[in-house]
Formats: structure tokens, C-alpha cells, sequence
DNA sequence: GTGAAAGCGCTAACAT
DNA sequence: ATGTTAGCGCTTTCAC
């Protein structure tokens, strides 16, 4: 910047003023610095910029999600990015993959980064971590999973109405064994949608059958199969996330039964239309949970210190044919 | 930090060689600065410390895809962020979704942010810009594209290859009219995948079809659906790219036809296995892919100059049903 | 082994 | 409208 000044015959302020656009300058000049940088090659340096800078923004947010590899967290992550870019600030990603070191660790360097703000998918068991880890002021959103010890805005589906739904729905189609299908108990979302499921069920009267501590689509397709080689099986199965409704389907298909007993799953998936059945689903919408994140926290960063808010996002039963499979009688009612 | 010496009675200096872990401290000043540091929740500021360092790394690389919503950028980042993760580096992200100047913003901005290093799948025709934008010695590794104008290491899937195994697949078979289904000609990846089918067709003297510019899975599936009104319509698909494969199934569902007419599309995605029939495809392996561009750039990062490389990454065939369904004889060969 | 001084690239506050 | 000075938080260099 100072070789930019020379070249140009003018001030370092000078230059200054002109990278960073102030209307106060004479448009001569102007033009003299930016053909300087222009031959120079000059870039500015944002780190050197907002160590001195009143503000300090560095105009980067972090966004730490499950796995962005996966369906979910990447629609959550471009939504985010969408909103981000729309006010030029850039975005710093991890997968935390349910480990809460490594939640700590990634918000932890975010902070000596000086992210101006943190989106965050919980997986450990408490933040109050982020007290110590964040400089005060820097706020933090929760995204579909609620945290424990830290205030901030969360964005959560609204997973227990959703599950409640999915399972009216595959009562009102005459099912009375339904069995509920979960992954680990510890994550809030499982414990909602579980606790729909036990509130529908109950309220028809009906016994509740739980399967849980599914983590992946292996565990789902064997717990499936292992359900048929009981006495009594279900005639119905709702799924609590999509890795375990894709293990059903196949657990299911394996035995032959997918015509036959019926199957709600929570989270839409591509192609759920294209397979035969349709998957009827509880479809999330993660690109609303996303810009809504993005926007609570872009509105905490500019200042908003209104109590913290927990925004729900709705769910939506799509019936595809799975899910509307009535049931039948198999003489072991 | 200036706090953090006087709470601890030493020099800043001390302070700084404590916090780097810098060996040459004495035991007990190291504990009395640790004791210092987390009463006054101390924490280091990145940005500083790199402005004065003499390598001058920020630990950040950024990594530039198409969309990181879909499927394959998902993995892709993935894997990037994992070999980035075992070396304390962070990744910044952004989605080109097709436009060449937000190519160059983005590079642009992350370089401001002094990047140690980009992977980038190009979208633009050129990348002459870069050579402008990154200050001289930081390294880019495209990725899925070749670029033009700007040298660096690339990570490509033998597309042609792929290509040309797929539609001998479909002519061992027996069909004699292919029909290849792709997306923007301008991509490089799309124009390799011709290639291949070209290749192969020439080869076995067949005549070569091409429907091109399908930008989604709806005009692919409006494009496969016009195919069946003429005259001597093809008796097997070979799709450029994952959703114009998916909207070929819905175009043949819709038809009636997804059992008698054959189709292998280019890059796996999820279920193509519980589709009916199942969808035989040319895998990449975009896990693979992120994790040679990673270790490439951080290669290039750390010093090595030798000559740019190309590294290709094996496609694989996977027969699972719709490429396997033999030429019918129509009655109008 | 420890500290004092200088300065990385930039912007704030105050001149002019 | 432009320039000057000080200093952001840290690491370097060099002296002790």
C-alpha cells in the first residue's frame, strides 16, 4: 500500500480512502491510485484491515454442521451461503460427525479466527463451552438441534408435531402395531420425534414399540428384518431420519414385504418418488432452517438484542404410497 | 496479551512463546502465564499473529465448487475438509452454480483473505484471472474441470474413458441406437463424456445421437419423453451427468418403457440401486477426488514445484439392471 | 532463558 | 479534500 502511495504521488491515506471506496476524494486521484494498483498488483489485506478497523468484522461466519457431506447439512449449508453472499460475508465450514470434541475444537479455532457469528448443529451434550471459547458478544445460532447451556436463537423442525402426524396418518389407514424406528437417544431431534410418535400412539390407545440407537442404514435394514421373525409383527413403521428409513426400505424389500406394511419416514430424500412404493415422508424443508439461521444470526450481529428466539420451521406429510398402505388382516392380529 | 504479561508478571514476549509452545520457557513461567491466560479468558488473535509471522500461512484454504448443496461438491468437500482437518487447516467454501464471474469474485475474495492455497472446479472459459487476483506462490488445484490460462495441478475422472465403457456396454448388448443425453457443452466434463461416446459409437460404426444443453432433470426428462414420438426412437440412453440420468428415468417411467429400453448414466447417486430397474452407472469417485486435490495443493503448499500435474481418478461400471435390458427387435430397425 | 524495540498492513483520530 | 501520527495484537530481531 505504502508502494501503491508512492507510484501514485499520494498519501497512504489517500490510497486507503480509495480501496475502500469513500466518496472524498478527488476522482483525479481516483484514477491516478487505480492505475497504480493496477500496475502494482496491489490486494488489499482484509486481516491487516480489520486488526485496525473500528468494527473489527472480519466478514466471516462459521458453520459447523453434522457432515456436510450429507443431504441434509449441504442443503442447510448452501441456504446459509446464499444468505451469506447476499451481504458479502463468507463462510467457514466443518462436519462435527456427532463428536462434541470436535465441536468444541472447531468453535474454538472459529473464535481465534474471529468469525463474526457461529451457526451451529449441536452434538455435544452441553455448550457452555462456548462462554469461555467465544469473545462475549459474538452470537450463536442453533440449528435443528436445541443447545444446553449457552443462549442463543435456535431453528428447529418442528419434529414432534411432525411425528405425531406421520403416525395419525398411518392410524387413520387402520394400523395398530407401528413401530417406531430411532438413532441415537441422546440427540434432541430423536428424543422429539420419538416423543410424537409415543404421544400419537398413546392417544389412540395404542402399545408403543420402540427400536432405537440405529446409526446407520445397516443397523436400520437389520433391525427391520429382525422385527418380521417375531410373532406379532408391525404392520406399520415410521422411520426417524432418513439414513433409517433408506434401511428399511431395503430391510423391507429384502423380505418382500414393501407392498404390504406400511412406512412413513421423517426427512424427504431424493428419489423417495421414484421407488415402488413411493416413500411417504415428513419432508423437513433444510434450506428454510438454513436461511432462517443465517438470517437470525446476521440480525444478532448487527445488533439485535432482543431475548432469544426459538424459530420452529414446519414439516409437511407428502403421501406417496407407502405411507397409505392400509392394513391388512394377517389372522395374528 | 499485554494483560496477560502483567497479570503474570513477565514480559509480552514470554507470554508469546507460551502460547506458541515454544520450548525455551522456564516450567514455572509457563504455568503462571496458563493460570494468566485463562483467568482473563485470553485468546489469541490468528489474524495478528499471521500479519507479523515470516511464512505468512493463515491455515485457510479455500475450495471453490459448483453448488456445495449437491451430491458430488458434498463429497468432494468432504474429503477435502478431512485431509484438511488432519493438518489444523480450515476451509472456506463457495458455489459457483455456473457463473464465471462469481468464479472470479470468490477467488478474488479469498485471496484478500490471503488463502494459503484454492481448489477449484472452474466454471469460467478462462482462468487468466487468476494470475492477477492470488499473489504470486499460492497454489490452485482444479478440480472435476481442466481450466485455461493458469497453471496448477488438476484431479479429473477419466471421463472419456468412462464414457466409451459405458456405451460398449450397451452395444455388447446389442443396441445399435444410442442416444447420448448431456448438459451444457461448454463444460469441459460434459465435452470429455461425448468424446467417449462418440469414440465408442464411431468405433462399432454406429450412428451417433446427441441431445445437448439439458441444464436440469426436467428438460432431461422433456427431452427423453420427445425422443419416443420419432420415427425410429433409440433403444438405449447413455446420460452425461446425475440429474439428467434421473430425469431420463422419469421420462421412461412416464413412457412406460424404464423396462425395455436401456439406460447407463454417468456418476452414481443415492438409491440408484432400489430404483426398478436399478440404474446401472460409470461411479466416480468423488471422495477420491477431493482427497487428491487436497493432498496435491497441500503438497504445492508446502513447497513442492514440480511440474504441474494431471491425476485421473478411476470411473468405475456398475451393472445393476437398466443397462443390462437387451435390444428388442422393434420391428423398425 | 528472557526482554525491549521495531514493524507487519492497515485505519482511526486528528490535523491541515 | 488530503496528509500525519499513532497503534490494532502479534512476532521478529537482537540485546541481555
Amino acid at each position: 500500500m505504502n508502494d501503491v502511495a508512492r507510484s501514485a504521488g499520494v498519501s497512504l491515506k489517500t490510497v486507503s480512502r480509495v480501496v475502500n471506496g469513500e466518496p472524498t476524494v478527488d476522482p483525479a486521484l481516483v484514477e491516478r491510485v487505480r492505475a497504480a494498483v493496477a500496475s502494482l498488483h496491489y490486494r488489499p489485506h482484509l486481516g491487516a484491515s480489520m486488526l485496525r478497523r473500528k468494527d473489527r468484522r472480519t466478514g466471516t461466519i462459521g458453520l459447523l454442521l453434522e457432515d456436510v457431506g450429507n443431504p441434509f447439512s449441504a442443503a442447510v449449508h448452501r441456504a446459509v451461503e446464499d444468505e451469506a453472499r447476499a451481504r458479502g460475508v463468507h463462510v467457514l465450514t466443518g462436519s462435527l460427525d456427532d463428536d462434541p470434541e470436535r465441536e468444541r475444537d472447531l468453535a474454538r479455532a472459529f473464535a481465534r479466527r474471529h468469525a463474526d457469528g457461529l451457526i451451529l448443529a449441536p452434538v455435544g451434550p452441553d455448550q457452555g463451552y462456548l462462554a469461555l471459547e467465544l469473545p462475549p458478544g459474538v452470537p450463536v445460532v442453533f440449528v435443528d438441534r436445541t443447545a444446553t447451556g449457552f443462549t442463543g436463537d435456535s431453528v428447529l423442525a418442528r419434529n414432534a408435531a411432525g411425528a405425531s402426524a406421520a403416525v395419525r396418518h398411518l392410524i387413520a389407514y387402520g394400523h395398530r402395531r407401528i413401530v417406531f424406528l430411532g438413532d441415537l437417544s441422546r440427540i434432541t431431534t430423536t428424543r422429539e420425534r420419538r416423543r410424537g410418535y409415543l404421544d400419537s400412539v398413546g392417544a389412540a390407545g395404542l402399545r408403543a414399540y420402540t427400536v432405537e440407537g440405529l446409526h446407520d442404514s445397516v443397523a436400520a435394514e437389520a433391525a427391520t428384518r429382525e422385527l418380521f421373525e417375531r410373532a406379532r409383527p408391525p404392520t406399520a413403521l415410521f422411520t426417524g431420519q432418513n439414513l433409517i428409513t433408506i434401511g428399511a426400505v431395503r430391510g423391507l424389500r429384502a423380505l418382500g414385504r414393501h407392498h404390504d406394511v406400511a412406512l412413513v419416514g421423517f426427512d424427504d430424500f431424493p428419489l423417495a418418488d421414484l421407488l415402488e412404493p413411493a416413500v411417504t415422508v415428513i419432508a423437513q424443508d433444510p434450506a428454510a432452517m438454513g436461511r432462517a439461521a443465517a438470517q437470525a444470526l446476521f440480525a444478532r450481529i448487527d445488533g439485535d438484542t432482543k431475548e432469544p428466539r426459538e424459530i420452529s420451521v414446519a414439516t409437511t406429510l407428502i403421501p406417496r404410497g407407502s405411507g397409505e398402505i392400509p392394513v391388512r388382516f394377517t389372522g395374528s392380529s
